[in-house]
DNA sequence: ACCTGAACACCGTTCAAGT
DNA sequence: ACCTGAACACCGTTCAAGT
C-alpha cells in the first residue's frame, strides 16, 4: 500500500488525490458543500481542502470561482432533467396536458427537495448561465412542453389561451413556486412550510384546469 | 465653517459626517451602491468608504451586513409599495378584476426597472427577511388583492377558480417572471430582453384572460 | 455616545518554484 | 502537466483606545 502512483483513467483511486481526477473531485466537493450549507458556503479555499488540494489548485481547471459553480449547476441541470424524463416515461400513457403537468410536478418536486441546486441553477449572479449547458437543456424541456400543448389543442384540450401563453405562464407560475419557496415566502402568503409540494401541485392543477377546456 | 458642531436632529448635515446621521448615510450608501453594481457589490467596508467613515463604525448601527442589506430592503419594498399604491389610485374608477390586474404591472414594473432592488426584497440568502418589515407590506397588497378578487367574484367576474388560487397563481405568475427577467432567463425562453415589460403584461393579461368569466 | 484603527480569520486569485 | 505555498488585495467582524 502507497507505492504513490495512480493511473489518470482507471483504477480505484483511494485516499488523498495527488494526480488523480482532480476536476471531478472538486466538482463532487462542491456539489456536497452545495447541499450541506447552501451556494454561499461553496468558496474555492474549502472545496480545494475537501479535495485534500492546496488553494490554488482548482484554478489549474476552473478560471473563478463561477466556473466551479457553473459546473456545479450542469450537473445539477442533469438530475433535473432526468427527474422529468422519468416523470413523462410514467405518464407516457395519459392525454397530453396530465403530460404538461406532469412536467411541472417533476419540477417543483425536485425543486423543493433541492433548494439548493435549484438555486444554484437558477441564480444569474451565481453562475454563468448563458455560457452554460443549462439553457440547451431548458430548451428540450420547453420543446416538450411546447408539442405537448400542441397535441393538447389538436385534441381541443386547450380553452381559449394560445398554446404559447400557456406554456410561457406556466413556466413562469411553477419557477414562481420554486423561487417563493426557495426565499422562505411560503409563510408570508399563507401556504404551508411543512407540505409546500402538495400546495404547490394543488396551485399547479388551479392553473392547469384555467387553460384547459371547460369539461 | 468648520466649528465641527452639528445638531443630532435637524440642520443641514454638510460635508463628511464625523457626528452626523451615520446610519442614514450608510443606509442611502448602500441602495445607490445596489443599483449601481448589484447586491453582490454591496460590501460593508465600501459602504463605510462612502459614508467617509471606517470600517468598523457600521457595525456600531447594524450588528452584521446582512441588517444592513435588510435596511437597504426595507427602503426598497416602501418605494415598491408606493407604486403598488399608486396604480391602484389611478385604476380607482375600474373593475375589480383590472384593478387586481393595476397591481400586477406595477409589481411587473418596478421589478423590471428595479432588478437589484428586486432582488434585495425578495432573495432570502441576502436579507432577515422574516425579521424584517416586508412581509408585513407584503401582507398589506395581500389583503388589497384578496378583497379585490372577493369583489369580482360577487360581480361574476371570475371564472371556476376559486379566489384564493387566483390570488396565489397570480402573485406566483408575477414573482416568477420578475425573477426569470433577474436570473437572464428571458432570452432561453423566447422572451424579449428589450421589451420584457410589455411581454411581461401580455402574459399577466393572458391570465387574468384564462380565470376571468367567459364573455 | 460614537468613532478610529489595528487586529484576526477568512476570501479569490496569481505566480514563481517544485515534482 | 499538474500541484505547492507564499503573496496580494480584498472581505466581515471585534475590540481596545481615543474624542
Amino acid at each position: 500500500m502507497g507505492t504513490g502512483q495512480t493511473a489518470g483513467r482507471a483504477g480505484g483511486a483511494e485516499r488523498p488525490y495527488h494526480h488523480g481526477d482532480l476536476r471531478r473531485a472538486l466538482v463532487a466537493a462542491a456539489v456536497e458543500l452545495v447541499a450541506e450549507a447552501g451556494v454561499e458556503a461553496v468558496s474555492v479555499r474549502e472545496v480545494a481542502r475537501r479535495a485534500g488540494v492546496s488553494p490554488g489548485a482548482p484554478f489549474r481547471h476552473f478560471p473563478h470561482r463561477t466556473a466551479l459553480l457553473t459546473a456545479v449547476a450542469e450537473e445539477a441541470m442533469d438530475r433535473l432533467s432526468i427527474s422529468v424524463r422519468d416523470a413523462l416515461e410514467a405518464a407516457a400513457g395519459e392525454p397530453a396536458l396530465r403530460r404538461f403537468r406532469a412536467i411541472g410536478v417533476a419540477f417543483l418536486g425536485w425543486a423543493l427537495a433541492n433548494p439548493a441546486h435549484f438555486e444554484v441553477i437558477s441564480t444569474r449572479a451565481v453562475i454563468d448561465y448563458a455560457a452554460s449547458t443549462i439553457p440547451e437543456r431548458n430548451a428540450a424541456i420547453r420543446a416538450v412542453m411546447t408539442s405537448l400543448l400542441a397535441e393538447a389543442q389538436a385534441a381541443g384540450a386547450l380553452g381559449r389561451q394560445d398554446p404559447e401563453t400557456v406554456l410561457l405562464n406556466g413556466r413562469a407560475l411553477v419557477y414562481g413556486l420554486a423561487r417563493m419557496h426557495l426565499d422562505g415566502q411560503f409563510p408570508s402568503w399563507g401556504l404551508p412550510q411543512d407540505e409546500p409540494l402538495a400546495a404547490s401541485i394543488a396551485l399547479l392543477d388551479g392553473y392547469i384546469d384555467a387553460i384547459a377546456r371547460p369539461a
